[in-house]
DNA sequence: CGGCCATGTTAGTGCTGTAAACATTATTTG
DNA sequence: CAAATAATGTTTACAGCACTAACATGGCCG
């Protein structure tokens, strides 16, 4: 049990059981290998290989291919996360438009880490109910929360949620899919993104 | 060459060479599988087996998967054209907003087809280019043009293309990968895709 | 020290996409 | 109309994949 679900092994971080920490290491090398083809076509042989373990070693640490995927996807949130952190710190307007920025560059420069996190995989939903304060939709209700108006009523504030997050949502994924040429992103998001665009009241 | 692009086969509605016409079969049992499963999951075998024709014979129609992938994104896309234009037939702020719900409607209806047209397939992205006019962006463009009061600049529309794409497709994104529960659809988009919010000037 | 449990390996199964060679039918042409 | 040719489908085969079962090995605790 303690193999198969999601956490981060607690006893790992000590370094050095049997033959290394292959836990951790899988997630590292899954996590490189995303950074150059997609999630679909990660391979755990392949992995394996990298790491120089038998092939059905990882069974030991994850109970199938998805409880990988689920783990790199969890990583890759709790990433996006910290950036999302970092970048609106300033508060207000500036930290909220740049939160937004932080957004979109994260899935530019992770794409197949970020389609991951927001696949189809029914783990990947349950993602954000497990760290709560990680999902990008807290991160922005927080922000917006001292952002809007004090007379603006809870339901506007949640629509404005939705909003902000459906946009920079909407952006990362047209743009990874191609549609939009990511000539000059953040002007783009610039135009894009303003915050009066939210209708905050 | 001509078994190998995405174009429908001009001879195939014919009807009734060789042993029935492979090439719509192949797509039609695609997108049937792809109502109940992913495009990821999707066996080439299964789909032959389901048509009754052998595992290879696939290949005198579509060069690898892949192909097979991008004729089914480029049917669905054709479709989301389609029932985009009904809904947009009214015109004008309340045809807009139709589209809109359509749109999202459409991802919520295909999940996997909407995914798959929207992948990371190199192929899907040249879609809208073999066929401009059923692409979304350009519909959103036409039907903003006459919605956009005269004074708007062209960057002024672009942008406003561009948000209304933007968040009609991360809502629908955000809905499908189980981010927002969709509880009640309509009210969803009401709230959040007011057209005042795409600042149109 | 001895047993136990976590971790790893080897061997094997059935699935997959795809290639090569062959077979059959439709179409074109002499 | 018959023969050649092209289009379409089949059989066989291969390598890679996720995953299972049985066995091996090493570290930890009594």
């Amino acid at each position: 049990m303690a193999a198969n679900d999601n956490t981060v092994n607690i006893r790992a971080p000590k370094g050095g059981y049997h033959h290394g920490d292959l836990r951790v290491a899988l997630i590292a090398t899954g996590l490189k290998k995303l950074e150059e083809s997609s999630a679909e076509s990660l391979s755990l042989r392949e992995i394996a290989r990298e790491i120089g373990v038998s092939a059905t070693a990882i069974y030991r640490h994850f109970p199938d291919r998805d409880s990988l995927l689920s783990a790199l996807a969890a990583e890759g949130l709790a990433q996006l996360a910290r950036e999302q952190k970092a970048a609106g710190k300033a508060g207000g307007k500036e930290g909220f438009t740049e939160m937004g920025r932080a957004y979109v560059r994260f899935a530019m420069n992770n794409p197949a880490l970020f389609r991951l996190i927001y696949s189809s995989l029914p783990a990947a939903a349950d993602l954000n109910c497990v760290n709560p304060e990680d999902s990008p939709g807290w991160l922005l209700r927080q922000s917006i929360a001292n952002l809007a108006g004090p007379k603006a009523s809870d339901a506007q504030r949640k629509a404005g949620v939705l909003r902000a997050w459906a946009l920079v949502h909407g952006l990362a994924m047209l743009i990874l899919s191609g549609q939009i040429a990511p000539k000059d992103i953040d002007q783009l998001i610039n135009e894009v993104v303003s915050v009066d665009s939210l209708k905050l009241g």
